[in-house]
DNA sequence: GCCTGTGAATTAGTTCACAGCA
DNA sequence: TGCTGTGAACTAATTCACAGGC
């Protein structure tokens, strides 16, 4: 069996998305044309990615919207993702409150800071302990990844600490490459090159 | 002339966050090799996309800092980058405050919101308008890009206004597909979809 | 011996073209 | 003027292998 790529994966979460709305919209019945407008693809890129997880589709009708939405999760989130956030300043407090996380598939369990002001508050239900703590409360809420959301003269601190705690994944939106075991994946989100990269491909 | 790709200019971006850094620190000599550990690619990789840009490096030596730096800049940023904000709410007002906008290249110049209360206001220097006021600031204040930051219910309607107000980018932090005119290029951040994928790249 | 620069080879990813059926 | 599934062709991106300069 032919190995499923990162992209792959991305883009069948992204059908995923879709595929709720439709549900909600009653849309029983799905194409492929239809799914490639929703998410800005190609038909043959959705049939393509979607062929790759079962032969579902119909003939002459598309896909049954609730069959292909499960076949999909089969394959890319059996379970909810816990997540834990280092950093509650100005983005960590945004993103506790960020109300995409949709259908519960991904759960803030647990924040860090160094703040004595913000340890044992709570913010939008999750509650924020001090960095030492991280080992035991990321075991016991059983987190799965973290993200940096630190200023970043201290994410490399906060990224071993990451690790140390038992985290295999970490996302980073602060502006520097933090260096961990391979064993951990990293994706870096800079805003500013995220902006950047996109003005440069409209032109000037 | 080979046409630059968008992988390469975001990886020049990085190359040009990191030779700052090590600016900073008075390195003068860098090596593909140490740029590279610094910013988790191949050194292969990193002479490939420099070469692009010029035959800047020396033999034995390395790439002398400032003149790698002042080489891609000429390709990848001119001009500060003028962005308008859409949606002062939780992730809006945490984009304002951002600080990893670095050396000026990224300028917030407006923001727009439908709360009364919010209009008028000023956050982190930048002032927040009514959106009908947005065809007339975007020229004014010169606007390149603009960010959606809205719930998702209203994201088409925002990217409609931000088409009208001659915006040629934006950048759609909601989980929603926009659909804009192909003059106009969109990239996509969901976090929840950003986190499921590292997750079901872990494995598990 | 270092370290850059680059054609060639390889691998990954996308699009084409069309068979076949709820 | 349907719609899926898929081998083949094509294109993009990365890695290899090594030439060449200090």
């Amino acid at each position: 069996m032919k190995k499923i790529s990162q992209k792959t994966i991305t883009r069948a979460l992204l059908y995923t998305r879709t595929l709720e709305q439709l549900l909600q919209n009653r849309e029983e019945l799905v194409s492929s044309r239809k799914l490639a407008d929703l998410t800005g693809l190609t038909d043959v890129q959705v049939r393509k990615d979607i062929s790759f997880f079962g032969r579902v589709g119909k003939p002459r009708i598309g896909y049954r919207t609730a069959e292909l939405k499960e076949t999909l999760e089969e394959f890319v989130s059996q379970n909810v993702l816990h997540v834990a956030l280092f950093g509650a300043g100005n983005l960590g407090s945004a993103i506790l409150r960020y109300p995409g996380f949709y259908q519960e598939k991904v759960k803030l369990v647990a924040a860090f800071d160094t703040d004595k002001k913000k340890i044992g508050q709570t913010i939008h239900g999750v509650r924020i302990y001090p960095p030492e703590q991280a080992p035991r409360v990321v075991r016991k809420t059983h987190a799965d990844i973290g993200i940096i959301a630190v200023p970043k003269e201290v994410s490399q601190t906060v990224a071993d600490l990451m690790v140390r705690s038992g985290l295999r994944g970490i996302v980073n939106f602060s502006p520097t490459t933090v260096s961990v075991p391979p064993s951990v994946v990293v994706k870096n989100i800079d805003l500013a090159i995220e902006f950047l990269s996109l003005f440069c491909g409209i032109g000037r």
